[in-house]
DNA sequence: AAAAATATGTCAATTAAATGTAAAATATAG
DNA sequence: CTATATTTTACATTTAATTGACATATTTTT
């Protein structure tokens, strides 16, 4: 799901946006400040920002420089959404780093379309990477390093550590782990799932002691 | 330096563009028609197209369809410029794979920091030669050379190679890899990529070795 | 606390599955 | 019609997954 992130200190507009946006199957987080929208985007990877300009506290402006220049972010498209309406106005959201600038009043169905056409010229490609402890998983590229050393699994050691990652401390019996990682319909021995764990722990060297079995009911990622 | 393609039947717009872009060092290549546009993009390159849509003979929605249908062409940005201004004008055009929507009357700065901004955000577009280790793709002439020597690829092959090189490191499933060589609508066996893989390999000679195979998965530069 | 019962760890052998590639069949371009 | 490119087929090769055996560890019972 795409996500969108709404900074707009106008309830109303907010609530306009991520209804209509809701409609079309787009995620939004709104925030009605800057700063606590930079925040978010630190924890959480968004497909794509929605920003006003006159903001309480942190400006519009500010929040698009600071996005702009961090390389991590630096590749989300933003669009500008804000009542500021002069030519130089525009011209210097453009060329501060947004993709695109809506006046206000704006259409919601050119927004939506808008959104479209940069998401069609961006696929969002971002990197989704779980990162935990000095183990990190870029899972768009199935590439897993260990204190930044790449190491090379399988695929059922992929998924395995993926599954054990998503949700750290929780524990996941042989049966769990089999139908996520094997399918419901696999007819595999238990036991399969702990030479994969073992296999799987090797690999990581040190590192692989977070992953604990729990007697009698299965393993969990202790990290 | 940038070239733009405007196509406008409007003399006096033509001109006014043109000597605008040309003072921020565009070059701009102007037609009053759309047929003529569509043969120069055929014959050269362009960076960016501005499109007018009420155009005598074929009409800039036509333009359009046929430039995003066209493989060749469909990654070049298009700004449309139109006197057409209804919502569901800026929607269509939006959806029909427009990059931008600026209406008539517009500022001449807008619509360079418009361009700007396009540009920006897709560098792949300036730069026309990729070149890695050895390997480099001269994607305006289909010309690829392995440590100089020039090699003959076949289209597919070709398109392989360019796909998998935009985005060293990152791995690509055999569908991405249909998808986007052989085209969406295509019922092509999934294991004919690993036919071309095979040939390009070849072709490559020793540094074919850098498209390592992800089992399971698919193919990804490993370079 | 020791012994028995049960569970997990891991190696090595086996089985299964995916990839590599040559060559045949088909399609396309000139 | 011929040459070239593309796709499929078939089989060899490689790689990964699974199992079984036994060692080690943990829990339960006495």
């Amino acid at each position: 799901m795409i996500k969108v992130l709404v900074i707009e200190d106008h309830e109303e507009i907010r609530d306009l946006i991520s209804y209509n946006l809701g409609k079309e199957n787009f995620e939004t987080i709104c925030f009605d400040n800057a700063n606590e929208g930079l925040i978010h985007l630190e924890n959480d990877d968004v497909d794509i920002i929605l920003l006003d300009l006159m903001l309480p506290g942190l400006k519009g402006m500010q929040f698009l420089q600071i996005v702009r220049n961090n390389k991590k972010f630096s590749g989300v498209p933003i669009i500008i959404i804000s009542a500021k309406n002069t030519e130089q106005d525009i011209i210097n959201g453009l060329e501060m780093g947004a993709d695109d600038y809506l006046t206000k009043p704006f259409s919601i169905k050119i927004l939506i379309a808008k959104i479209n056409a940069i998401l069609r010229r961006n696929p969002a490609i971002k990197s989704k990477i779980i990162s935990i402890n000095g183990i990190s998983i870029d899972t768009n590229n199935y590439v897993v390093t260990v204190d930044g050393e790449e190491i090379s699994l399988t695929n059922k050691e992929y998924e395995l550590l993926q599954m054990l990652l998503k949700h750290p401390k929780r524990v996941f019996t042989r049966n769990q782990i089999l139908n996520a990682v094997w399918g419901y319909e696999s007819d595999v021995y238990t036991r399969t799932v702990d030479t994969h764990v073992s296999s799987l722990r090797k690999k990581l060297g040190e590192k692989g002691s977070f992953i604990k079995s729990v007697p009698k009911i299965g393993y969990r990622a202790d990290i």
